[in-house]
Order: C-alpha cells, then structure tokens, then sequence
DNA sequence: GATGAATGAGCATTCATTCAT
DNA sequence: CATGAATGAATGCTCATTCAT
C-alpha cells in the first residue's frame, strides 16, 4: 500500500478507500484466515471491484504486511506510552498486561491476524513484522528485568514467564465474548492480578488502569490507521 | 478415512498410508495452516499421488476433522489418566498442566493444528471438534473447582483463570524449541509452578512429573495414530 | 448470463463474448452432448480461456439453461406470431408443423440441445425450463382443440397425437440433411400433410408456409441471441 | 464384453454378473445419458467394485456397443417375426408399428440408449451399430415399399413417411407413463392408426395385435440378454 | 472370480494478478 | 479513479483404467 496521502484530513471518498480495505481485510481475515479469503471476497467486502483493489495495494501479501505492520505499531506505541507515563516495574507491567488484555478484547480481529499470520508472510517481509513484535516485547522484557533487579519480581525464568504471559493475555482475543458474563473491566484487572502471581508480585497493589487504557486504545487504534 | 486396518502389523506399502497421508497433512498444515496446503503437495508429503489420496480420505475437510477429532481424543485419553491415577486437587492439576506442556512441546505439530484450524470446519464437523475440546477442558475446570472447594485454590474468576492457564500452555507449543536454551523438563515444571502462583496454590510441593508424562506422551501419541 | 450490453453495435471482442460462447455451446453440445464436452474444449470453441468463460457465464449448468431457455423463448415466440396472424385451426396447424420442422431443419443444433439435454439440469433449473416447453406445446394443444370442436379435425386420442406429431416434426432435426435428397420445402410441406392425415382433416387445402415461415425463423433466431 | 459362457444354462452367480452390469447400464444411462454416469456408480449399481466390471467388459465404450448391438438386434429379430408371420403390406406394417411401440413403451430404458447414444460411439463401434440401426429400418422400407406398389399405401415421400412414422413411435419411449391416463393398448392401436392415415391407407381393417406382440416382446426381450 | 490400491489425465471452478480503457 | 476483460496457474476432486494379489 503506498505509504501516506501527504494530507492531515481525509479530502475525497477515495481516500477512505485504503482504510476500508484495510478494515475489510482485518474482518474477512481475522475470521478464516489469509489463505481462507480470496481477493473478489475481499473486494466486496470492501465494496470495490477487485481491479481497484490493485490501485490502492501491492498484493495481497503486501496487504498482509501493511495491516500487521500497523497493527504492531500502534501496539509498539501504546506500550511506549505505558514506559513514558508509568514509572516503575509493578506499575508498569500493571498498565501493560491492562493494556494488551484490553486490545486484545477490543480490537479481537486486528490483534487475531497480527498474532496467527506470521506464517502466511514470506521471507523478506516476515522480518520486518517480526522485529516489531520483538520490539513490542522489549517493552515486557525490560519490565520484568527491572521488576527482578529492583526484587519486586520473584521470577526464576523470566523469559519463559514472558513468553507465558503474553500468551496468556493474547489469547483473550480468542475467548472474550463481549456478550459474556464477564466485564471487559473484569478480565483487564483479573489479567493483571495473574500477572503479578505469575510474577510472584502479589503484594503489589493493583492500580485500575482500565479507563486510562481504554482511552489510551480509543485514541491509538481509532482513525485513519495508524500508518 | 475408513476405520482400521485390523491386521497387527504393517505388511505392505498400503497398510501405512493413512497414517502417513495423517503424519504429512499436520506436518504441511501445522506450518502453512489448512487453507494454505493443496492437495497436491499433501500427497507428494505423503508419497502418494493427489488421486490415491482420495483413495483414504474424504474431502480435505474430513481429513482436517479426522486429524482434529484423533488429537483431541489423545488429549482427552490423557487427562482421563491424570484424574484416574493422581488424586487431590494441586497434584492433578500439576500433572494436568506438566502433561499438557509436555504435549505441546513434544507434539507441536499436532497440537497447533487442533488449537489453530477449528475455523476451517464447517458447521456439523465443527461440532463434533468443539464438544470433544469442551471435554478435555472438563478435566480442567473440574479439578479447579476441586481445589476451589477443598481450599487448595484460591481463584476469584475460576472460569477466567482456567482460560488464560490453558492460553499459557497451549502457547508452548508456539515457542518453544528443542534445540533453545530451555530443557524441555524446566519448561513443564516452570509452568507447573506459575500454573500454582495463578490458582494462589504456591505452597503446594510441586511433584516433578516429568518422566512420568513423558511416558504417557509416548504411549498414548505414538503408533498407528489413536483412531 | 448477464443480461445485455446495451450499445446497438457490437465494438470490441468483449461485446460479442457472450453471443460466442453460446454459439459454440450449442455447436459442441448439439454434437456430442453437454456431459461429453468440457469447459476447456468449449472455451476453445468460443476463442476464449476457460477462466474468462466464467466472466461471462455461471456454472456451465447455468449456460445451458440459458442457452435452452432462450431456444425455447424464441420457439414460443414464433408460434405466438403464428397463432396472431393465422386465423382458424387447419390454417394455424397447417403454419404451426411448418415453422416447427422449418426451425429444426434450420436450427437442428440449437433444437437438439433445447430437446434432448433437459436432464443435464438439475431440479430447479429443469423446472424453468419444462414449463416454457409446456407453454410452447399449450400452442399446439389449443390448436388441436379448436380444431375439434370446429369439426375440422377427427382424432380420437388429442393428447397422443399432439406428442405423436411433436416427436414426429422434433425428429427432423435428427436426420435432415441440406445436402440430402429432400429439398427444405418439401420436408416442411410433407409434415404438413402428414400432420393434416394424422389429425383427419386430409380435405384441407395445405397453403405453403415455407417462405412466411423462413423470414420468421430468420427474423426470431437471426441477431444477438433472443435473450 | 466376452460374447458368450457357452453352456446353454446359468449356472453360477458369476453367470449373472455380465446380465447385472447391462441392466446396471441402461437404468442409469438411460436416465443420464453415457456420459453422465461414470464407472464407479455403474458398479456400485451392479453390486460389483469397479475392478470386477472390468472382468466381464472391455472399457466401458465396449459395454455401450454391446447394450446398443444386444438392443437392435432384437427389434430385428422381432421385425424379422413380423415379417415371418404377417403378410400383406398393410397387416404388416400395422404389426410393425404396434410392435415398436409396444417395445418402447414396455422397455424405454433399453430403447432410450439404443436411439440416443449413438453419439458416443467412437467411429468403427458405431457404423456396426449403424448397420443393425439400418437393418432394422429395411423392414419398414421394404413394407412401405411394398404397400406402394400394391396400391395399399398412398405416400408421395415414403422416404420422408419412414423417418416420419419411425420418429413418431420412437417418441413413445420419452412420454409413454405406465401410471399414466392412456392405456398402453390405446398407445398401440393408436399409433397403429396414425400410422395407416400417414401412410394413406385409412381403409385398411387394423387387426389388433397388442397381445402378440405383448408376447413377443415378452419371449425377445427377457431373458439373459439376446447375445 | 474378485478386489483394494494405484494413477495420469481430466473435471468444473477459482486463484491472484494485469491492463487497456 | 475505477473497472470490465482477460488469463496462466492452481484449486479440490473424479475420471476410466490397470494390476498385483
């Protein structure tokens, strides 16, 4: 997809265009998977011809790479945030795990084809998108390491302990029925509790980030794209 | 695929190949997933061609279900010997959670297939996956339950809990590597331990169960294929 | 099929397509059935890849409704023009058996499809079709009635001798030869008087409807397909 | 298929087989035509696997020319009879048609493929079919011949007359319902009587001979198979 | 006599993609 | 900006047929 219109404002109905194709993609894909979509379906979930397709994107695996792509920023940007604005190993991972846990069920599709079609990119482009997801981590490593050396984590594995809570907290996405019996709220501050017994943090009071987060997602993941 | 073969040992080229049709879709299927795999390349997998193929099988879709269902029902099988042979809450769920690990890790492929690709079922088959995964779950929820009521465990969100400690194993199988820095042992008695951190059970001797599950993996996953 | 272009002169190879593939449909199928040619040997027929076939048509189920409901429009077509402009039963009779045998000795490939290929279409698609037949038998039904009624016609059996004249004048399109011995006329003119004997009215006068008949044929089967 | 078991009674199931599979073939394929049905359905209909069928024919364009070969042959036989047993242009010709019609009215299927699946024999198959085709017809040439000669028959075209009447009572094979209003020896009679009026001969007394041909149809066309 | 196993070729259909307009 | 037309390659699946047992 080619980078930017250059503009601040959406001017002409074509310029929703890239973003209804990206949202149409997110949609279709996030359901059956990149493989399990074709490019017409896609097309006409986007309500364009199939050929227009091609005016706004590369190939579909292009696409593929575009939406992951900023997908994993706007997450890499909300984690940053997180660091700029929370100070300390405990409430950071606090705001952190509310963090994901609340994109994840918010934003189940998106979060569903960043996580479950790395595959589905070849080679070259794959690296791109897995060092943004390496970069997204940094942001959950460094915390544990910080909460370990400050003796706020007692953790003896601490990148199994990542790797553990990340799965964790990303496969709300695949659970959270927002429909359910539980409250977004809930499943945020529960997260966040495991997390700190996982951690071996438990004495660590529990900070509600769950509005501040919740603002946090509207003010990244709204608009045009995050490209 | 039909049933079974009867005779107890393989005699001719023949007598393999389901199991060697199975063996070649999970092996395809666990790294490109269902959509993403065509028949052709299935059946040179398996060494056969794209025509003998439906010799064994029914649709593609039918083999995707009879790989999902005879997954499943090897992870049911080896639940159902945890909860016969280890007795009391915390020492279940431990071996629960080290036999799950273990599974992942050693089955990867396998297992990804029957946690990633329940999308590309449709309707009726979908069925048949969800309520055998549904029973598998069973042993989990009630063995929580157990520890809930027996005091071992200390849950507010039981249901929650039991979702994001199966997210945290079943993601094993998604990471981990053989060949990286973590024994494979450190790995299953690790998440054993924060498994108990999460249930507020830390005070319960965690039985290393290692060998043991090892043991269960290789007798309920090897031969024939668990039909 | 989509319905039309619109423009009243065909520009492009594009315009033509549609007209093309069903133009070679029934050049192929005429000959050798709709089961024993494929798509890839009717693409070729029609100058086109067999993936831009499907541009233009459904399934290859779809053409040939297509193809024999507008065989069939045109045939109503015809005999409901006769039925205008010929007054009385022997006179409509008379001009109904000519154009009839005219339109198959004419069109024997188009006639053949449209009579002999109703069971290729399936349950809802053959109901379309069977009642257009119907309606362009109820032509002849009437015809045979009022012929009675008026005296003009002895039969015992009406029923029978409508579908024993139908199969009769449907047969020439089965063995007519242009390069034969049997001028046109002579075919078309001796149905008539065979007709006029099967239902009893031999005193008639057997007025020559061939050349009236051709520029019907040719006026109604003649341009873009009778859609 | 091999022509002949050679023993004069059946003796094992084996005997039957060859009989099962053409009767497996004229239900099917006169209901979907030869290239509608494929080998396997052909023998799951004989009750046989596909690899048994080929036991007893060659391909399954052999097994077409020999149910056509088998199909003729008997209605030369019984036109034969016909001929033997009635004398006279006129008691001749009304037993021929009685009896055709009687033949396709009591066995459409064998009839059905006989006259519709020429098309399908490739080149030197089909002018052997041809020819008993042709051999049939010369008993209906040579009757309306001879009727012309002795002033029984009034025909300008008997050529024409021949195809006419041939198509005619051939049709009664696509619309003849045994459940349905007309009783099968009105359809013989009556087509016996078109038939005298086509070929203008409407003085001639038309014997009623639907019980011998009954009985003759009974005695040709049972039985193994008319090799 | 009968069949499971096997296959190359073919089936109807869809794929992602291009391009002239 | 947008699309109808076009296609080579691939899709999942079935074809008629052979052959060792």
């Amino acid at each position: 997809m080619r980078t930017g219109t250059g503009a601040g404002m959406p001017q002409r109905g074509a310029v929703g265009a890239e973003e209804r194709i990206r949202a149409a993609a997110v949609r279709l894909w996030s359901e059956r998977g990149f493989h399990g979509v074709g490019i017409r379906e896609l097309a006409e979930e986007a309500g364009l011809s199939s050929a227009t397709l091609y005016h706004y994107m590369g190939t579909k695996e292009d696409l593929l790479a575009d939406v992951m792509s900023r997908g994993l920023r706007r997450l890499v940007l909300a984690a940053e945030r997180v660091t700029q604005q929370r100070a300390g190993a405990g409430p950071r991972m606090n705001a952190l795990v509310q963090l994901h846990v609340l994109t994840h069920a918010l934003r189940p599709r998106e979060t569903r084809v960043v996580d479950g079609e790395l595959r589905a990119l070849s080679g070259d482009r794959r690296g791109g998108v897995m060092s943004l997801r390496d970069e997204y981590e940094r942001y959950w490593r460094a915390t544990i390491d910080e909460g370990r050396a400050s003796g706020a984590f007692r953790v003896e594995a601490p990148g199994m302990a990542r790797l553990a809570l990340l799965e964790m907290c990303t496969g709300v996405a695949r659970w959270y029925d927002p429909g359910g019996p539980m409250a977004l709220s809930e499943v945020a501050l529960g997260h966040a509790q495991l997390a700190s017994r996982v951690l071996g943090a438990e004495e660590l009071e529990l900070v509600d980030e769950v509005d501040w987060c919740r603002g946090l997602v509207g003010e990244i993941w709204s608009g045009p794209g995050g490209g």
